[in-house]
DNA sequence: CCGCTGACGGCAG
DNA sequence: TCTGCCGCCAGCG
């Protein structure tokens, strides 16, 4: 597996319950100024065998990218079961963004 | 107009 | 059958 990948993965997996990143924040934690497009790649196709807390990644505005509505509104109860308010498809990142150290 | 961002599906191995 | 890599591009603001 790709580096990139597995660091992807790992940061992913850091992410608090009750927080979020998103996509480019991830790939950029994960050593790759654009690599965003693929943090999505990774996430759809690997995060039921990864066990990745998928919920938690969002758009670099904060909205629920995913367009698979039933998908979307797991997502979206997930997060407010963590304590994150979603309004209109969207969270506050100021409130709720993740920044590893 | 213009820069930034990015939950496919296709296909190689 | 299964795993994981991959675009200079569509879409939004």
């Amino acid at each position: 597996m790709d580096s990139f990948t597995v660091e992807v993965i790992r940061v992913i997996r850091s992410i608090p319950k009750g927080k979020v990143m998103t996509y480019g924040q991830i790939s950029a934690a994960a050593g790759r100024a654009r690599g965003a497009r693929q943090v999505s790649r990774i996430l759809h196709s690997m995060s039921q065998k990864y066990e990745l807390p998928w919920h938690r990644v969002l758009s670099a505005d904060g909205k629920l990218k995913i367009r698979d509505e039933e998908t979307r509104n797991e997502q979206m109860e997930r997060l407010y079961e963590e304590g994150l308010e979603v309004q209109n498809g969207r969270v506050n990142l100021e409130e709720y963004r993740y920044e590893p150290r």
